[in-house]
DNA sequence: GCTCTATGTGTGTATTTTGCACATAAATGG
DNA sequence: CCATTTATGTGCAAAATACACACATAGAGC
């Protein structure tokens, strides 16, 4: 086999590798007991720090039903319903049977539920600001463009995971 | 207040708001019971749930003690702390005293644990070059530069989670 | 229509995982 | 040397989780 391809190949794994621990430090950081939703704690809301993860993406991806839920944050689909009855119990989200599939219940955010996801949206959005602040409006159209990229991909496949 | 500002500021929200999107995706997909984990498994190699995310990380960013790993994925320390005896007592990690400092007790991965982390980096390794395969050369650049230097970015402010 | 299977949701229960309170040892800074 | 901070660890109760199972609806094939 030709040298250069060998070449090649050790050059992508390296940048595999590199992409993988980039991850795993981007994952590290939104593990934490984060910030932001630290921040919103201090404001005086406390939530269970299980039901916040559902919360935001329920936010983001609703309406959705349980199991997209459960597969979304890989958890059982079983805790995942006690866990969005709960939301659903501190009137942080709403439930409405699906027309189009009467066994699912649809989860959307409620405005009690938006009100804190708002509170963390700004405060994550003035850490990102300040984050590209010094970034060039090319590299941010790049990354952006990118990782929606890599997102899809992802989503196809799966994996590049741990 | 010029009317090009606010145009500018609201391109960018938008774009945090794709970023912060596509990284939803991605965490979606990297906390899922994992293809490659679940493949270990099947593989005859049985790992609790929340051990294999420890080895990972023990195995990338070793030798480490038990305050950074809990910092790196976002538990409590005394529940790293116990999660790492197990480890340990698998023969997955060994432990030593850091010589530099002789509270910590550093962890690194065992040729036992290696041997189920390689088996797992292949399988990643395999779906990723997938992944990449029809993607430009300059793109995987772009995006391992980008992803790399968000990593960094994220890892002084924090946040940019959810 | 009627079955059979697949899918979405939910409950009971046991196990696992987790964090708090607290303890110990070692480093660090006066 | 003493006070404080940092790293690790244990006891224990609470939280989170998954498995077994149930039920309702959807959809495919007949």
């Amino acid at each position: 086999m030709p040298s250069r391809q060998n070449v090649h190949n050790t050059h992508i794994s390296h940048q595999l590798r590199e992409l993988h621990d980039a991850l795993i430090d981007i994952m590290s950081v939104m593990n934490r007991p984060q910030g932001d939703e630290q921040m919103v704690r201090d404001a005086g809301i406390a939530l269970d720090r299980a039901l916040f993860p559902l919360l935001v993406v329920i936010e983001r991806r609703g309406p959705i039903g349980v199991v997209d839920l459960a597969d979304g944050v890989g958890r059982d689909h079983t805790t995942v319903s006690r866990q969005v009855a709960k939301l659903e119990n501190l009137g942080l989200v709403e439930r409405q049977t699906s027309e189009a599939d009467r066994r699912v219940r649809m989860a959307v955010i409620a405005p009690k539920g938006k009100a804190m996801t708002d509170k963390v949206d700004a405060a994550r959005e003035r850490n990102a600001l300040a984050i590209f602040k010094t970034w060039g409006a090319q590299e941010v159209d790049d990354l952006v463009r990118l990782m929606r990229k890599l997102a899809d991909a992802m989503k196809d496949k799966p994996d590049l995971d741990e």
